[in-house]
DNA sequence: GCGACAG
DNA sequence: ATCTTGTCGC
């Protein structure tokens, strides 16, 4: 019924492959949209971004007492107007628990077994970058989910998480206690943001207020082939709510689909 | 040993 | 991730 623990042996190898993929990971902008960023701007101004007409978000729901089955989720959404060109879901088996640090290795396949569906059959609306619930380089190799996934699909992407995952390194010490700290003081208005950066001056992603309503943060980082601030930009610009809409209407497919198909107990 | 730990 | 409606506030 559940899934048996990742062994030391397994992770050792999960950590060799993320390295070696981690070859063709890009973190600079190789993307046919543009992104002009205001370099004066005090991390609210909005940037301005041509040519991006197609955006897509992925999750994955899952059930509360079946570790080993999810519902995984695509959706593409058109650029500004977040309309819905392209919805799909499906139930999912998947093959090694949670582990932080090694989601993709839960996450990607089912995520790339969507992506592959819709490039066979509705080729025209390939997404142009891709929103991931998860992180990107905001991650302890600096290789999460939306790296992984980016490199796997040759695909830009951006990792989204709603959540801090601590870096505890050598060098880079990124700690809840800072970076809610930083967050209080610098996050004043929607659209404000401040990078997170380690003690060597590695940058692993941004701290990002969606909106003037939204106190608590995302967490934003560059997933493959763009570079931060696009990064930032690009989903700031997607945001109706606090989690981008890609990424909020990804989930809010695959949820409804476990909750109408649990068994309805009692 | 202790604490932390994306989804 | 998931259990959950209404409710308080801008």
């Amino acid at each position: 019924m559940s899934l048996e623990p990742a062994d030391d042996t397994l992770l050792e190898a999960w950590k060799s492959e993320q390295l070696c993929l981690k070859a063709r990971h890009i973190e600079q902008d190789q993307v046919d949209f543009s992104v002009l960023v205001d370099a004066t701007a005090d991390g609210a101004a909005q940037a301005d971004i041509c040519g991006l007409e197609r955006v897509a978000g992925v999750d994955l729901s899952f059930y509360e007492d079946d570790d080993r089955h999810a519902v995984a989720a695509l959706v593409v959404l058109s650029f500004p107007d977040m309309a819905v060109l392209y919805q799909d879901f499906t139930r999912v088996e998947l093959h090694h628990p949670y582990k932080a640090g090694f989601l993709a290795f839960r996450e990607a396949p089912p995520l790339l077994s969507l992506l592959q569906k819709l490039k066979i059959q509705a080729p025209e609306l390939w997404p142009q970058i891709l929103l991931v619930d998860g992180n990107g380089t905001l991650h302890p190799r600096r290789f999460g989910l939306a790296c992984h996934l980016g490199v796997l699909a040759d695909l830009p992407t951006i990792g989204i998480g709603k959540n801090f995952l601590q870096i505890r390194d050598e060098g880079d010490q990124l700690t809840m206690e800072t970076v809610k700290r930083t967050a209080r003081a610098s996050l004043q208005r929607g659209g404000q943001w401040f990078a997170l950066t380690g003690s060597s001056g590695a940058v692993y992603g941004a701290a990002v207020r969606s909106l003037d309503s939204t106190q608590n943060p995302i967490f934003v980082s560059t997933g493959h082939r763009i570079a931060l601030a696009s990064a930032v930009a690009v989903a700031l610009r997607c945001c109706r709510y606090r989690v981008p809409e890609p990424v909020r209407q990804a989930d809010q497919l695959s949820r409804a689909y476990i909750r109408q198909t649990r068994v309805a107990a009692k």
